[in-house]
DNA sequence: AGCCGCGATACCCGCCGGGTATCGACGGCG
DNA sequence: CGCCGTCGATACCCGGCGGGTATCGCGGCT
């Protein structure tokens, strides 16, 4: 099977439209069907259940869906890494990727420590969506991830457990809760006229609800700031706060905990060192 | 990249020689002298230093090896995944694989329980090498297996424990040491005129050392028998065991975990249903 | 009935992957 | 020291396949 097929393939399958997948292939629709009816002979597998109306995936059409998009992701990352260990030095040696927002203070930490070793390399540091970072592991984009459980799936990644923290609730200022010692999720849920914001999902789509659609923590706090919404978030937002919002603990939260994570086979002296080098702060 | 490019590359770099490369893939040499480069001016790297003796792999050319084999792996894994997705009902469900030679008994139970499932499908059982089941679950040819924590490697797999056992040292009846109620690993080593076999390596190859080589159990339990040689393995090798051999436990040899495991991705009803079983047995 | 949207088919062309023949560089050996 | 053997690169040719345009066939909607 060839990436060629593979990429027309998940690109029908993901738009469920010949015409559509073509035109964002750069190609036309003749050759993009018959491809995919070559792809199905070779694999003596229908994929796709075509109608006059459109496309529909057969059960093997959505395992190849999944394991397609794998596989066209270990390609790309066989791609980058190549480029990159051939890049001439002076290029970034590693690549960090880490959600938008978060662990500042531990990122900024483990790069100083890191810098400080002897043979230390350039680490780039690329902030991406929330859920978007495994991809990144995945096809070679970034080498080494900070990912925060139980929120981030870790699952076909090696890990360290870097830190454990609490989470708190986030009240604007002079909310009468802010009074209590501690607070609940229920305690939260209930309150009127704070609802919790909903969250994009990694599909783009936000989950029903009453709150506000958010897609980054800065609306979020600013949401919170305004008494228009609260939020459970871990506690290290506290270093983020002014007096315009208060952190009250939430004991019934799930903890959060930091972890490094990096794909399963890497190899490479400078990835290794910077884990030593987290797991020691 | 494509894959054929991929291929050639791997061959390449595993037989460092394009003539036998060539022969290997069914086509010339030109040809194949013509894709690598025409890779490598694609990939802007230079991954193989070419001199009139022969080959040598560079820095980045080590890094498209692993990478692209794990690729090629991903992309095998995809098709065969499918095939089988599509391939008419009475065809396996599910594939497990497994050492040859060690858990028969929780391997049987598993099957039994599993069987008795409402719903289950048909497991075939694949028995294979020391340090192949990895590659079997990666390329797709297995869906789940069962690996013996530390003398496998877990990393880029999902895995839960299944069970935990001590390790015992196989000695000849009538050997004093047979006498001890217990060992070290230390003690085992001492012993004149019997010493540990060497197991193969993944690669093909044998360790230094004294000891006869084996490859597989039979052979191993053979030797012991015959009074030429010890060995120290799990303690569910008992119930293998004549009276021409007793196991005395080692207190500190490290104790040996049975996980089952599955790539991390895996989205089957009839996996997740098996793993579930095997957690409760 | 007629039109429209969508995937499949028919047919053509140019490029690229594969083949054979040969070259050029290097090392070994008599 | 020159000859030869080995090995990868180059030159050149051919056929097939990937991609394009034009068109068909089917089904749903009005």
């Amino acid at each position: 099977m060839e990436t060629r097929e593979l990429r027309y393939f998940v690109a029908v399958a993901e738009e469920l439209h010949f015409g559509r997948a073509a035109r964002r292939l750069g190609i036309a629709q003749p050759p993009l069907s018959r491809a995919v009816q070559q792809l199905e002979r070779r694999l003596g597998a229908t994929l796709l259940e075509r109608t006059s109306r459109g496309v529909a995936l057969t059960d093997a059409g959505a395992v190849l869906l999944r394991e397609g998009r794998a596989a066209l992701d270990a390609v790309a990352a066989a791609e980058r890494r190549t480029r990159r260990a051939a890049a001439p030095a002076g290029s970034p040696g590693l690549v960090l990727v880490t959600k938008a927002g978060a662990s500042t203070e531990l990122l900024a930490k483990l790069l100083d420590a890191y810098a400080a070793e002897p043979g230390a390399v350039d680490v780039d540091v690329v902030l991406c969506g929330i859920g978007e970072q495994e991809r990144h592991l995945r096809d070679g984009r970034a080498d080494v991830a900070l990912l925060h459980r139980p929120f981030d799936s870790t699952t076909g990644l090696d890990t360290e457990e870097l830190h454990t923290e609490d989470q708190v609730a986030l009240l604007p200022a002079g909310h009468p809760m802010t009074a209590r010692p501690h607070l609940r999720v229920d305690d939260l849920a209930a309150i009127p006229g704070l609802p919790m914001p909903r969250r994009r999902r990694d599909d783009g789509s936000y989950p029903d609800g009453p709150g506000p659609e958010v897609h980054d923590n800065t609306q979020l706090l600013q949401l919170v700031a305004l008494g228009r919404a609260t939020a459970i978030l871990p506690e290290s937002v506290r270093t983020h706060l002014h007096d315009d919002m208060v952190a009250v603990p939430v004991i019934d939260a799930p903890s959060v905990t930091t972890v490094i994570a990096w794909p399963p086979h890497s190899r490479s002296l400078p990835l290794a060192q910077l884990i030593r080098t987290a797991t020691r702060l």
